[in-house]
DNA sequence: CAAAGATTCAAACATTCGTTTGAAACGAAC
DNA sequence: GTTCGTTTCAAACGAATGTTTGAATCTTTG
């Protein structure tokens, strides 16, 4: 069996067009004269434009989340509730150190992760319930062990905000200099990730705000 | 004058379907058949598409950033550093607001507005910049007096979350069904106001997690 | 009313898009 | 060496895109 050379050439171009212009933005021709390939080859190989877009996703996110999924399995040894800042780093650093792989491509990938959560596009919802969505709800159930006294709503809000400020992070370019300056640069993906988990896991540990005046009905 | 009609039809069929399907998925003819308009209204006002995507967001923009700043005045009403909470409500009440005001399209429009920080589309960068950018800045220099103790790095860094969970909060539909189910729906402006000043509030005031000597992370 | 300007309209413009086609080139098995 | 299944290639397809055009229509102004 030989290894199909073309589909990684065309994978790895799609992957860094898509991170730099977007889906709709990137044309098939674009794709196939970056990988070097024949213009017919994305529709041989993939189907069509919208199976090259899901395997492209596919190709890192599973990995990803099997990594992500390891390490909280890593840090619950037993029915004791995990320390809230190891369950946060089970869920972040994968993703922060991916962002900053480059030799693994993982630098064009993240750009394109932390944007699709927001993307309209339809086949990507249904990819992301799909390949996420396992992971993230053994998320929230570890959230909610580490922190039992928090409402279920207002942990949900909270987990809804911790995946905007790591998606935010994740795809980070230069856009945002006029904001950050030089001082968010930095290349040390842990020191990334400290940020991020010391950030969030202050956020998450906030005492309730639950509507004050009258009691709501706690499931 | 005559008020021109037309421009606003366009203007609000655009940015409703901006919105549903982003800006490339979204032709000129979608735009114009939905207003009702003919084909070749949007290039006589707007001179282009990027012509009309630049109107269509600074339309909302400019008036939201006023607003903000309005708040960041009247919360500082001395040399005093405002308490860091009102800072918070001044930057995200007026897009929470304005986010469930149907009345005046803003809904539609702030799914559209929480996507564009991580849009790749070139016109869009250079127009945050210019209309965001010095509201930005000011509410940076707030934040440094709110929280004097805090290192400018780790400050930034902790604006940028902070965007992030704004920005994934205002265009939240139904896509992040999967975490958050149906908890995560309410209708009720303030208490998302609320929610999110508590948890970024507590993100930002965290103590200060620049890198030690050596790198450890522990709560 | 008549002239001038602003706006609308149907039609066409030249590209570009994703996809398909059918033949050519390739590699492995007999 | 021939055969068969897989992969590549140049070329073209139909549809959709942003934009332009020039006449028709409406609105304002003298």
């Amino acid at each position: 069996m030989s290894i199909p050379d073309t589909k990684i050439a065309i994978l790895d171009a799609a992957e860094r067009l898509f991170a730099a212009r977007g889906f709709d933005a990137t044309s098939l021709r674009d794709i196939n004269s970056a990988a070097g390939v024949n213009l017919a080859a994305v529709n041989y190989h993939f189907g069509s434009k919208d199976g090259l877009i899901q395997k492209v996703l596919e190709r890192r996110i599973i990995p990803l989340n099997q990594e992500r999924l390891r390490l909280l399995e890593a840090c619950q040894p037993r029915r004791t509730p995990p320390p809230l800042n190891r369950i946060l780093e089970a869920l972040i650093a994968p993703a922060v150190r991916l962002s900053l792989d480059s030799d693994h491509g993982g630098a064009e990938f993240m750009r394109l992760f932390g944007r699709i959560f927001m993307e309209p596009h339809p086949g990507v919802q249904a990819m992301l319930e799909g390949t996420c969505g396992d992971t993230f709800r053994r998320f929230a159930h570890s959230f909610k062990l580490a922190l039992p006294k928090l409402p279920e709503a207002e942990l949900r809000w909270r987990m809804h905000f911790a995946m905007g400020a790591i998606a935010h992070t994740l795809c980070n370019n230069a856009r945002w200099r006029f904001i950050c300056g030089d001082l968010c640069d930095s290349d040390d993906c842990e020191e990334i990730i400290r940020h991020l988990v010391v950030f969030i896991g202050a956020g998450m540990r906030a005492t309730a705000a639950t509507t004050p005046p009258r009691g709501r009905v706690e499931s």
